[in-house]
DNA sequence: GGCGGCGTATACCGATCGTTCTATCTACCG
DNA sequence: CGGTAGATAGAACGATCGGTATACGCCGCC
């Protein structure tokens, strides 16, 4: 019953307020929403650069597609289809922010930064995701199929932020449903 | 043949750091590289968020949109399809870096701040843009024709910040085909 | 011909940035 | 019981942030 350990408070700190507010908010308020001494930050992520790094690699929002997606059932259409269902949901809401790996590769301008590497990362899981989905759908070139959904994921994430009320999520819906039904 | 006055050459610089360097640019470095005096900035612009705003308002980017649009012709189709063959272009280039608009609206979390704005009628202009395309193609459903070109537009730019070996814009411009020969 | 407006240059402001430091406290383990 | 590792609190670091103030030079225009 007791709470979790300053390593995983920092991380869920930063987690909230670099979604809220972008990888540029202050180590003072991470520290202080975690409630956590300065050194920890430090002793167990050697500084900014790290945690922002961490964060991002454990964030788990592929798990999240995963979800959605085993929530729809066995039909890989019904699966992809469903995720962007769930775009339409979340980017309605008045706490979405967009992309939390497209804004920090925005943000970050050094190509030095770890981030980086978590953001390909995690584009890279997700393509793979989406092209398991399409090979077990028969599509004639999972590949491409995934670069195409993924695209239109990208596209719905960073037009919403601006456009919310264009629902670009069934804009997006519609041109995923081309994309399964290639002929296979 | 005398230089720009200190107005356009905030504007200039401004516009080139803002896209390497992100929003977050220093006020120093812009006053640097326009060769411009501190007061002048504050004079012209009552600030760095004036500025910041101005700079997206005179980018000009929508033109190079027409632009591409004109030199390809007359036919709705082939002027829209030509968009997404410039965008792999410039999103293969070492000097990209995504999309100013998106990226200003991402880095900045304050709602008030002025360059919001900005990059929503920006981004209206492009919907208006592509709506009008469609309608003379006889897209049975212009706006939402424009909807998802938009999504494909946003996305690829999104997308091609990480992931530019993908080709995105190449994948995008498949769907955008799809968008176009809708029966009409 | 002097005067006001614009541009320049530089010093300075308080605030905040990420980071390092010292010092104290607490929990666990032999 | 003693000791060690990890956590806490907080001061302080130099650097940089956006913004303001002061002083000086240049030009055109009544």
């Amino acid at each position: 019953m007791s709470r979790p350990g300053p390593r995983e408070r920092l991380l869920q700190a930063a987690s909230d307020l670099t979604y809220e507010q972008g990888v540029h908010v202050g180590v003072d308020a991470i520290l202080k929403e975690a409630d956590v001494a300065r050194r920890s930050l430090y002793q167990h992520f050697g500084g900014k650069d790290g945690l922002i790094a961490e964060t991002l690699r454990g964030a788990g929002v592929e798990a999240r597609y995963r979800q959605v997606m085993d929530d729809a059932g066995d039909d890989p259409r019904e699966r992809v289809l469903a995720v962007f269902d769930e775009l339409d949901k979340i980017t309605t809401r008045p706490s979405f922010h967009g992309c939390r790996y497209t804004a920090a590769e925005l943000a970050l301008t050094d190509p030095a930064h770890p981030a980086h590497a978590e953001v390909r990362a995690y584009k890279d899981r997700l393509h793979r995701l989406f092209e398991d989905e399409l090979r077990r759908h028969r599509h004639p070139a999972p590949g491409f199929g995934a670069d195409q959904i993924l695209v239109l994921v990208d596209g719905v994430l960073a037009h919403a932020v601006t456009r919310p009320d264009a629902h670009p999520a069934r804009a997006a819906r519609a041109l995923a449903e081309v994309v399964l039904d290639q002929p296979r």
